[in-house]
DNA sequence: TAGATATTTCAAACATGACTGAAATATCTA
DNA sequence: TAGATATTTCAGTCATGTTTGAAATATCTA
């Protein structure tokens, strides 16, 4: 297989990665494009210039991006003595800091669960009605709690 | 506590779960709304109209929105005879349903996985890369399939 | 069937937030 | 320090998707 012929395949993968990641966490699709190229570049280090020129963005949307991405830590940034440039590398349990992040902020539906039930009293299907909520929600924090992954 | 101060309360609260709606699911706003209302109106059973009142929104948006929720199976449309209104409730294993989809949703992360150890052939860090980012979503699939929420 | 009321459709308005280009700033080499 | 290169900032553009008003349609009562 050519260079080119392997390089378009990199970026269609990089491509189902980023639409992942749009439709699964919310992200922008550039965000997402770093993060599945960052997952799949060799060298694993890679300079937001590399970047933007290989997912055909902008440095400026570049810098942003990475910025986010690293103050979030899913991302890390390299840099090297003699050069000014800044490199960066994806975490290795970047994707289980996502989903542990996402379990994290289900927790916000307790107090507003327990608000609803202070409004409409101690009885009745209203109460059912938030409470069943409640359940399903912190399902599967507990589930996480209990069984962390490993590896 | 005076009618109107309990309903403004109620609003508050419709108000909260609508943007953890918007946040953690990616629902527009007036679809959060809907479905923070159904959980604590009383009767359980509402009109579009009703609804479109208490939460200002158009009778237009209630029509598209409440055939979403219907076709996704959060809420359950209700007929009587002799009544030309059609009545709506949430259905209780909804938040249930929600939090199912999205774990099942997550498991085409497994395809692009995948895909992504054929590219990269089976050794080296970029393999390491893709497996952690798989190993991390699919931990938490087999665990709520393990361990399933009882009611 | 006629009249009244509720619902649905659809084109247009609107809001939101991602993205970029250009200018300003920072960081390196010689 | 001067020159070269990389990064950052920011205001404006653009695309996307939500919401609405108005008109068309459906469903009920008498």
């Amino acid at each position: 297989m050519s260079t080119e012929e392997q390089q378009d395949r990199l970026l269609r993968w990089v491509e189902r990665v980023a639409a992942f990641c749009v439709e699964e966490w919310g992200l922008p699709p550039i965000t997402g494009r770093i993060l599945g190229w960052l997952m799949i570049c060799d060298p694993a280090e890679q300079s937001a210039g590399q970047i933007a020129e290989v997912i055909q963005a902008s440095r400026a949307s570049l810098t942003s991006n990475m910025r986010f991405l690293t103050a979030i830590g899913l991302v890390k940034k390299v840099r090297r003595p003699g050069d000014r440039t800044s490199y960066y590398r994806i975490e290795d349990d970047a994707w289980q800091k996502v989903i542990q992040r996402k379990l994290e902020s289900l927790s916000a539906f307790g107090e507003i669960a327990d608000e609803g039930l202070d409004i409409v009293g101690g009885e009745g299907h209203r109460t059912e009605r938030i409470k069943a909520a409640h359940d399903s929600l912190t399902w599967l924090q507990n589930l996480a709690a209990r069984h962390p992954l490993r590896r």
